[in-house]
DNA sequence: TACGAATTGGGCCGCACGACCTATGTAGCC
DNA sequence: GGCTACATAGGTCGTGCGGCCCAATTCGTA
């Protein structure tokens, strides 16, 4: 019998987290450390040095991908499995690039989620993965390598806590038209069309919060 | 030792289901049956009467309040918690008048689900619920006594898969005025000024759903 | 039977919104 | 020094959108 594999945890819900934990702990994973949000997941993958970190895309301060990237620019060799409500082509694509191992929607089964855990340590991809990464290869979906920026985001989060155009220029010290050539930058990025769309596909990639 | 609180758990994510499932077990409480949406959900707690229904605001089909009302409708003694992602004073105002024993958030502790249910079953109401009450009494926040119609969900669940007015009203076989008018409509009831706002509320409130 | 609510529809008005084009300053990077 | 990306800002144009009037039908129900 080899060591337990020592686990990281990150996912805003704390109930998730704490059934998780339970579940994994009784499949005889170690779970060293806890995170609700992204910054948290970033400075506790570096003082515990966790195996695998099984990590939300949707988390307050910093998003799941982006503390992947951050976790993977320290250690390269982080084993990290992103957790997702939706099966977004955008996020997976996302989540790659990042530097994940895994990926689960979290409709799948909590055996997947052991199993998965486990290949991510064993050096496997698991089949969505490795069905992207053929995807990305064939450059059929890599119309995602369209990276929404920093103000972009802000001007996403304000729309998404109830702002209109002249209120998010207000709220940034910009100009109204400065906003709305920002929504045309994500419209084109999101696939969008108006800001309805552009909100909502915001919140199944885990850009955006909903308070 | 009194016989074990028989459970059923209503939520459309299985993952979050199967561990709360194990750890539900774990505390001693007997989980005779899982849904995955409201319907089933309906249909299960009359096959197996169970004492205490754990149930998910946003599930397909039929969303948890609207599946409450019928549960509660049938069997008047049945005892239902409510989880949700937010803290909406609206949902929590709708989950009481649909007959909900007990409220709890996802961000809340595994401890805090147990105790909610034992008091479900003692007859006692928690913190968070019995404030809505005492709020409700006081007529303080009862505009959430606007109930969206079923065909102004179908109007917003349009409009979240992405459709503009002309095609809802392609959709629903209505003129795009109608659509303009069910829309002022749900503006006024769920305190929103556009479309947007108004389909990030459905959100939280769980009457929409986002694929 | 009579009342209210839901659903349907019309017209008008003003403004916000999105599409398209151009332009400047400021970074970072090879 | 150039190249690219980002953030900033302007203009114009058409139409979608929301506010505010009103009215007809159907339906459950008091």
């Amino acid at each position: 019998m080899t060591d337990p594999i020592r686990l990281l945890l990150a996912d805003d819900h704390r109930m998730l987290r704490e059934t998780l934990k339970r579940s994994m702990l009784d499949e005889g994973f170690d779970v060293v450390g806890e995170a609700s949000d992204g910054q948290e997941a970033v400075d506790l993958a570096e003082e515990l040095q966790p195996d695998v970190i099984l990590m939300d895309v949707t988390m307050p301060e910093i998003d799941g991908v982006e503390a992947t990237r951050r976790i993977v620019e320290q250690r390269p060799d982080a084993r990290i499995v992103m957790l997702t409500m939706h099966a977004d082509q955008d996020v997976i694509a996302a989540a790659i690039r990042a530097g994940a191992s895994g990926y689960l929607v979290k409709d799948c089964s909590f055996d997947e989620v052991a199993a998965t855990v486990r290949e991510a340590i064993s050096g496997e991809v698991s089949q969505q993965v490795a069905a992207s990464m053929l995807r990305e290869a064939k450059g059929l979906a890599d119309d995602a390598e369209s990276v929404i920026t920093k103000r972009e985001i802000e001007v996403l989060q304000l729309i998404a806590d109830g702002c209109a155009t002249p209120e998010v220029a207000e709220q940034l010290f910009i100009s109204q038209k400065t906003v709305k050539n920002h929504l045309a930058s994500i419209y084109a990025k999101l696939d969008a069309r108006d800001r309805t769309q552009a909100v909502l596909q915001a919140v199944r990639m885990g850009i955006v919060r909903l308070y």
